[in-house]
DNA sequence: ACGGAAACCTGGACGC
DNA sequence: TGCGTCCAGGTTTCCG
């Protein structure tokens, strides 16, 4: 699930509940989340070691350690749970696959489709994922002129683009969704036939809807505790994303979904060109 | 070398 | 109620 904006929100509510910890032990539950190579050295890693800080790259989250690091990705359902003395033990019907007991408190990972990826890695930033991510979304250093620039390098659909991350990190299916339908454009166009004027307009939409997107994620601040708030009420944001068959909130007409990528793509074929 | 498709996994929603 | 089908907010790997 999580895009840039629910990863940010994550980081900085996690980073004054762990940094500065140790971690004692870790468990794997769900060893299937750990990458092959690395599945029985993980704990090894990791004992031991304190948590230097909380950090994000792209949709990826990252704990710097005394030694390495360990990187989690979310994918679809991936989700973290804080436990400690007043809540000691995960409710049953929850999905473990990865805990984390640290001098105080425990950090779990849990994704019921075990889609979702822990690892430790010597240097995390390494990684090919995190290597060849693109200039983040969420950087105030994303200039038009970088995004002009992206652009211009393809002629693949313009949606599928936003979401390459190898282009630009941290934007996924529902916010590229939702920036081009706040652009006014059509998500099959070719991305190198954007023009200025929309390009500026692109920028834009991408700009606000992720601001306001990490506003909402924020506010309420995340509950780790709570197995069962996992960002739930931020489809009130959405203007596209998930509302096919219903009226377009700028022209009324009925909004669209269709393939792309083999994804879903929303859009309104009244207003996006 | 590239783009498209499958694989990875499980569960929830929906229709019959 | 039960069964089958489709769908899922992501990334990597495979294949033609």
């Amino acid at each position: 699930m999580p895009e840039a904006p629910e990863v940010e929100a994550l980081a900085r509510a996690l980073r004054p509940l762990i940094r500065g910890r140790k971690i004692r032990c870790c468990r794997l539950v769900h060893p299937v989340v750990v990458p092959a190579p690395q599945r029985f050295s993980l704990a090894r890693n990791v004992r031991g070691a304190r948590i230097l800080g909380v950090k994000r790259r792209g949709k990826y989250l990252l704990l710097p350690l005394s030694r390495g690091g360990i990187i989690f990705h979310f994918r679809f359902d991936g989700q973290l749970l804080w436990f400690d003395e007043s809540n000691n033990t995960p409710p049953p019907n929850i999905h473990v696959d990865v805990l984390f007991h640290l001098d105080r408190g425990t950090i779990a990972f849990v994704d019921p489709r075990h889609l979702g990826r822990v690892e430790w890695h010597e240097s995390p930033e390494q990684i090919p994922g995190i290597r060849f991510l693109g200039p983040d979304a969420l950087s105030p250093r994303l200039a038009v002129s970088t995004l002009a620039g992206i652009l211009s390098r393809s002629d693949h659909p313009v949606k599928v683009v936003l979401l390459d991350q190898t282009r630009i990190a941290g934007i996924g299916n529902i916010y590229s969704s939702e920036s081009l339908w706040r652009a006014r454009l059509d998500p099959r166009r070719p991305a190198n036939s954007l023009r200025a004027p929309e390009i500026r307009r692109l920028h834009k939409a991408v700009v606000s809807v992720l601001r306001r997107a990490l506003e909402c994620c924020q506010n309420p601040a995340p509950d780790f505790r709570d197995p069962s708030w996992w960002f739930t009420g931020l489809d009130r944001i959405l203007a596209v994303y998930g509302r096919e068959g219903k009226p377009c909130r700028r022209c009324g007409r009925k909004i669209r979904r269709i393939a792309q990528a083999q994804r879903s793509t929303f859009c309104c074929p009244g207003c996006q060109e």
